[in-house]
RNA sequence: GCGGGAGUCGCCCAGCAUGGUCAACGGCGUAAGACUGAGGCUCUUAUCCCUUAGGGGUUCGUGGGUUCAAAUCCCACCUCCCGCACCA
């Protein structure tokens, strides 16, 4: 039943202003008069703005929404700036993970299909189509675009297109050939994540709970056994085979011996698996125990010396080659399986074994001096481990390596590397082994990692990979002059941009599979999502007359298979002669110029808008290939970056099951509102925290606007009340108006987002109701032109960011047009009136001195007596402004000794030191706009505002059989019965209460 | 390891770029009052400590420094968070 009632409230005040209505209504005016699609228009400047286009692989969420909002709050601010502009969006089909969707409901993948069925509410039939990933590419566009009109962005949609599209891909191979020209395009070998069921590379995403593969880079150090085979152990440590005393291998397994390289190896079945995949040739010829091995010798090449092989249980057959060297004297597991060994008599006597290792000291560190026991015995002591079994042995391992990691110096007496940090030894020994054929690289994951299809992932080789080449010192020096040339909003993260073209060098930029263009000169190759999405702004100006299909073809429009270099060469870089590219592409000659004029008019882009994760990826390449295919004159002008969202605190994330659809959202609460709340809880970088009960405190915020703007409305256009004589106050809101005209428009302009609605929907309310305070307190009406003013004032400024709300409001305000299409107000300065701040700040400054009188005496007033400051003072004051403004002497030493001399003031400075102290620590104690307003007034009498306040004070002491009496402190027939008046000073009037 | 960022009054969070308007915005919580049949709604007021005249004291991770003046600038330290590649 209360529940019921509660709905009800909800309802009545829904009734009064529905969004969804007027979301719609709005949106229908706004397509009927396709208000935000741009032409050429040459006698207007144009301004070129983008986003980030989206992947369609599934609804967007509240999360990202933010980027989208803010690129559109500075489209329709730029709009209302009088600029041409341009905001058009694209869909970004390019990549695999909508064809392994497909993929997995090709195989009836049940969480997939559920999270279709429940939670995106997709129909049957239509996730059966979902096995075309391009029909599931299309479904979310579709959805998205949907989404995006809800939001109310100004978006010109006739320039759509997706990455696969025919027109996309003749761009995109063009782009390619064009970087290969350039020499900027290498072929090589790189080690990646690997799923060998996919045949395809892994990253975070690709994996089972989304675990990163980490890659680590192993040594393998081939030891000889026997003469004709070889023993390789994998290290992380290659220096340490200086140190090495035996080898460790695992009696209860079996290996093989396998051809690697025509080689014969001795290790586990995994690493000969493992070692084919990092393309070494491998095949396996027979197999041997473990056991088979215990006890022999092996031939360690680097000091020509022979080392026995012994047994442990710690030795992973999944780790490495499966058999490891061991150098007790530096590595804990080594020295107390050695330890546990040496007690162990019945193993020994089984493999008929004597052991009598000593450990052999390479390394010293302030830690583990060279003169004590070998580091790794003082370390097992230290955390008192058992056995080779014991969990903490992991702990101490790590400690010493680290330690000796970084502060570990070789002992003099080593060869070669003596002296050495452990650093540079193990570059050396590493370079030297490699080049001796004494050793070798093996690539390996570091953790366990299952590719999502359920395989377990290995390292692979690719070869012939190909790269784009960042690390082009040449490309790199471009890049970062394009950076140096371009605006960075905010500021702050420049450095960062900085960072990444610094350490930015080769990166693959073509897969095996997925959707997307195939590299041109390549046909096994299609160019991978990030390298395929970075110039692509260039491809709106002319996206509208390029069709895919041959039969929608008309006088201006190109059908995309008659594109080809040279059109792109002389569209974009006015290559070529139009006469020769129209003869070779069947296009007109002069519909070739069109278009070139088109891009030349509205390249280049003048901001382009994206979320700070994507700034050491997508906006460094963005940059970089820029400066490599487009001159100077048509590199992109800003970068705006926005932080993420965050839901209640948290990270949005499937798991936590915190995913807000952003249509949802929108039904429930009107986009504006949304809009709003992603925009005004943080500033631009950082994240931003996205509740409902944030979202409900803007929407009654709206409401509450919308109830004083209609209740002003009804009486103010009755009766137009335009004010005869301005009063006090009505001067001071005409001031506030220009000042916050002021204030947010800067504000916007260096996207400090949150202060600009902070101005709008907050400051300005203090400022209303101060004003209404003092209008009541005369019993005026303040429904006037100025209030008119006043709210025309804040709709415009508000209408950025709360489309439907404000074009709603606008309508009720009398307008017949859209303020979409209206001018940002100006100020006019001839409505500034400083000194109208100072009477004001007066009047609730006595008022609140007042306030604190009554509260700590409990008197309740019945006369107020305020004295203003003496003429002398005043002339101090003002002096006394002129010395810390003009001079900065702020000194009361200094202060004290020029004006004893100065005859205007030397009797009351000789008189009243403590009062001019005060009154520099009055000044001082404002800010430097105030004191330079105050510096500037020629006169200020402060009588005129306190006779004013009057019927304020009345009505804040709540009685009105107050008395008021104003003196000036000279005035000899002043009522003073507790000499109060000697008190006073400029702008801080003595008061005394009866 | 490399790079970036953060620590503010019970909690969340603004301010720091341009030092003074800062005992420090706003929200939550808490307390009192108004409204109401009653409120979990809404509104008003208070919310570091002391104070019978508008005042004083101690605060912005810790410790120093610069300055007439520091949450804000500089140095050192402590703690926490994020990104690091073949992926959108």
């Amino acid at each position: 039943m209360k529940r019921m009632a509660e709905n009800s409230i909800e309802k009545a005040s829904n009734l009064e202003l529905d969004w969804g209505r007027i979301g719609e209504k709005w949106r229908k005016k706004w397509a009927e008069n396709n208000i935000f699609e741009s032409e050429l228009e040459p006698n207007k400047k144009k301004y070129f703005l983008t986003v980030a286009y989206p992947y369609p692989n599934s609804p967007q969420h509240v999360g990202h929404g933010r980027t989208y909002s803010l690129a559109d709050v500075h489209a329709r601010y730029k709009r209302m700036k009088n600029y041409n502009v341009l905001f058009p969006m694209g869909f970004h089909y390019t990549g695999t993970p909508i064809v392994s969707m497909s993929q997995r409901i090709l195989s009836n993948d049940k969480e997939l299909i559920d999270t279709f069925q429940q939670i995106y509410k997709i129909p049957n039939n239509v996730i059966s189509s979902f096995k075309d990933p391009k029909k599931i590419a299309r479904f979310f566009h579709e959805e998205i675009k949907q989404g995006m009109n809800e939001m109310g962005y100004s978006i010109d949609w006739r320039r759509e297109f997706t990455t696969i599209d025919n027109g996309y891909s003749k761009f995109i191979s063009w782009q390619f050939r064009n970087l290969r020209e350039k020499g900027l395009i290498v072929q090589g070998s790189h080690p990646v994540g690997w799923c060998p069921r996919d045949q395809n590379p892994v990253s975070q995403h690709d994996t089972l709970g989304d675990i990163e593969p980490e890659l680590i880079e192993y040594v393998l150090v081939k030891f000889k056994y026997e003469e004709q085979y070889v023993i390789p152990t994998a290290t992380l440590r290659p220096e340490t085979i200086l140190g090495v005393t035996n080898l460790w291998i695992n009696p209860d397994i079996k290996y093989v011996i396998a051809s690697v390289n025509n080689e014969k190896w001795i290790i586990t079945r995994e690493a000969a698996r493992k070692l084919e995949f990092l393309n070494f040739s491998v095949s396996i010829i027979s197999e041997i125990y473990g056991s088979d091995l215990v006890g022999k010798l092996a031939l360690d090449q680097f000091r020509k010396k022979h080392v026995p092989i012994y047994p442990a249980s710690f030795v992973d057959p999944n780790n490495g080659t499966g058999i490891v060297m061991s150098v007790p004297a530096h590595s804990p597991y080594d020295y107390q399986a050695l330890d546990d060994l040496k007690k162990d008599v019945n193993t020994s006597r089984k493999y008929d074994i004597i052991i009598d290792i000593v450990p052999i000291k390479l390394i010293h560190t302030d830690l583990f001096h060279s003169d004590e026991s070998s580091p790794a015995e003082s370390i097992i002591t230290r955390y008192s481990i058992r056995d080779q079994n014991d969990p903490k042995l992991e702990e101490a391992t790590n400690k010493l390596y680290s330690e000796e990691f970084h502060n570990g110096i070789l002992l003099p007496d080593i060869d070669i590397v003596g002296n050495l940090s452990v650093l540079e030894a193990r570059k050396m020994i590493r370079e030297k082994i490699i080049k001796e054929d004494i050793g070798t690289i093996m690539y390996e994951l570091k953790n366990q990692v299952k590719c999502r299809c359920g395989a377990s992932c290995v390292v692979k080789i690719l070869t012939n990979q190909w790269f784009i080449n960042y690390g082009d010192e040449k490309w790199k020096k471009l890049a970062y002059e394009l950076l140096d040339r371009m605006e960075i909003l905010p500021e702050e993260i420049r450095q960062e941009f900085r960072n990444v073209i610094d350490w930015l060098k080769e990166r693959a930029c073509a897969r095996k599979t997925g959707l997307g263009t195939k590299l041109p000169w390549d046909n096994e190759w299609i160019i991978e999502s990030l390298a395929d999405s970075v110039i692509y702004m260039a491809y709106y100006p002319l996206s509208k007359y390029i069709i895919n299909d041959e039969s929608q073809k008309t006088e201006d429009r190109i059908f995309a298979d008659d594109l080809n270099d040279d059109f792109f060469d002389y569209v974009f870089l006015g290559k070529k002669e139009p006469n020769v590219v129209s003869k070779n592409s069947k296009i007109s000659k002069q519909f070739l110029e069109k278009i070139r004029n088109e891009f030349l008019y509205f390249y280049p882009v003048d901001s382009r808008h994206s979320g700070r994760d994507l700034v050491p990826n997508h906006l460094a390449f963005f940059i970089f290939n820029h400066a490599a295919i487009f001159d100077k004159d048509k590199w992109p002008k800003q970068i705006v970056v926005n932080g993420s969202v965050l839901m209640q605190g948290k990270k949005m994330s499937k798991s936590l099951g915190n995913i807000i659809p952003l249509r949802h959202a929108i039904e429930e609460y009107g986009a504006d509102s949304i809009r709003l709340t992603m925009l005004a809880s943080a500033e631009i970088l950082q994240d931003s925290d996205f509740s409902f009960d944030l979202v409900k405190g803007i929407r009654s915020k709206l409401y509450e606007i919308y109830r004083t703007i209609g209740a002003h409305m009804s009486i103010f256009s009755k009766n137009q009340n335009s004010l005869e004589q301005n009063e006090l106050e009505d001067i001071w809101i005409s001031n506030r108006i220009q000042h916050f005209i002021l204030e947010t428009t800067a504000a916007i302009e260096k996207f400090r987002i949150r202060e600009a609605l902070h101005n709008i929907l907050y400051l300005m309310d203090s400022d209303l109701q101060w004003y209404q305070k003092r209008k009541s307190a005369k019993n005026k009406s303040m429904q006037n032109n100025l209030l008119n003013d006043f709210f025309e004032v804040r709709i415009k400024l508000l209408s950025p960011f709360a489309p439907f709300f404000c074009e709603e409001i606008w309508e009720m305000m009398g307008n017949h047009s859209f303020i979409s299409l209206s001018q940002w107000p100006e100020v006019n300065n001839s409505k500034i009136y400083p000194k109208s701040e100072d009477n004001e700040r007066l009047i609730q400054d006595i008022i609140l001195d007042i306030q604190k009188i009554t509260k700590v005496t409990k008197i309740v007033p019945k006369k107020i007596m305020i004295y203003t400051a003496s003429q002398v003072k005043t002339i101090l004051y003002k002096k006394l402004l002129e010395k810390i403004q003009r001079q900065s002497i702020t000194n009361f030493g200094i202060m004290m000794k020029e004006f004893v001399n100065d005859s205007e003031v030397k009797d009351f400075v000789k008189r009243s030191p403590d009062l001019v102290k005060k009154m520099i620590d009055d000044i001082l104690s404002e800010s430097i706009e105030v004191r330079e307003r105050r510096l500037q007034l020629d006169s200020f009498n402060e009588t005129i505002p306190l006779q004013d306040s009057i019927s304020l004070l009345i009505s804040e002491t709540g009685n009105d059989q107050l008395k008021v009496s104003i003196y000036s402190e000279d005035n000899n027939d002043k009522y003073d019965p507790k000499q109060k008046s000697k008190f006073a000073r400029p702008f801080k009037p003595a008061i005394y209460i009866e």
